[in-house]
DNA sequence: TTTAACTTTGACCGGTCGTTCAGTCAAAAA
DNA sequence: TTTTTGACTGAACGACCGGTCAAAGTTAAA
């Protein structure tokens, strides 16, 4: 009855959606998502246009899986199990998350900052984005209040944007940015 | 024998360079570069599209020149007098600086931003972007080698990373970010 | 060999892009 | 009043955009 089995036609599928976003992400990162068409993609992954429409029902569509994609894979990264009692250690290995993160993917991190840049592209992503770092702020603010910081929700919010500022010095000289030394600088000041 | 003297032509000119530059870099920071169509920037601007090839040669001609122009006006809210003997007030002075061009010109760093990001767009800034820099970073180096630091060049880099990250951090949430604790922060760190 | 299920193609659509240019207009000089 | 100038307009250009779709290709069961 049928052509092919349901398992063949499930790889088929999985590794063709592989391939156009991790060429998607690549792109949108270099070139920024605007700059990137769909013919692009489609040329860079070897593929036809309209098969990118069997897969993805617009460009925007796209840019979301490829983004959430990335962000999830990104926040597993970080999660931290205890939640009544945060130790030194687990800042320790959410800085070296973040540090590991940006090392593997630094092309989801370029089109991330490049995203949130922009108001008009963030209204759209800030209503599914915001809670989980909502979390992640609340969670690194409870670490100081227990360490009896006067300020935890301003260091906390200090952190973050030291971290983001490093990501994208990172990825804009990705080359010469001593980030290990930077890491140390780091650990030993939060 | 001309219609207008020199000096009525200038004005016209002048203002008319302002108004469109003014809304070029209110739309390239908000929708970003690549989406914003020089008809919107002339429909906003309450002029024709011809008329902007009239004062600049291209679209990319006109990114230039907004992103040299404010480069330079950043620039010189951070010049140091003193080439031989950096005290601790003029990097407070420096932070100050930032913090206040920030505040000044959030359009700018938000442009700016997004262009660093973007690899290919990058290449063409790095060149006339970079010696100024690169002056600011052996500045800020050389201030921490006279206070005995053991790795002034580390210690200048992270410093304008954590500038970046705040930068990033104030556009992208600018009514609730707390910049002037923050500045409090860098003061006492720096 | 035929058929069914699904992938894949590429011509094609209406629209918008950046850019050009022939021509209009306002205003000061003559 | 006429002439002269340069700012200014808007229609038009070819290229390319995101997106559609009928047709063709592929493969294994029937």
């Amino acid at each position: 009855m049928s052509p092919r089995t349901e398992k063949q036609f499930e790889r088929i599928r999985s590794e063709k959606v592989k391939l156009i976003t991790e060429t998607a992400l690549r792109l949108f990162a270099m070139h920024g998502y605007e700059a990137t068409s769909v013919s692009m993609i489609a040329g860079e992954a070897g593929i036809s246009k309209g098969l990118m429409y069997n897969y993805f029902k617009s460009k925007e569509d796209l840019l979301w899986l490829v983004t959430i994609g990335g962000l999830h894979q990104f926040l597993d990264l970080l999660k931290v199990e205890d939640e009544q009692n945060i130790k030194r250690e687990e800042i320790i290995s959410f800085i070296d998350g973040n540090i590991k993160a940006l090392k593997e993917n630094p092309e989801y991190f370029s089109l991330y900052f490049s995203l949130i840049l922009q108001p008009k592209v963030m209204e759209l992503f800030k209503e599914d984005m915001m809670p989980h770092f909502e979390q992640l702020f609340v969670k690194i603010a409870k670490y100081y209040t227990q360490k009896g910081e006067k300020n935890p929700y301003l260091k906390a919010r200090y952190l973050m944007a030291v971290f983001d500022g490093i990501g994208i010095h990172y990825i804009s000289d990705t080359e010469n940015f001593p980030l290990d030394d930077i890491r140390d600088i780091l650990v030993e000041q939060f």
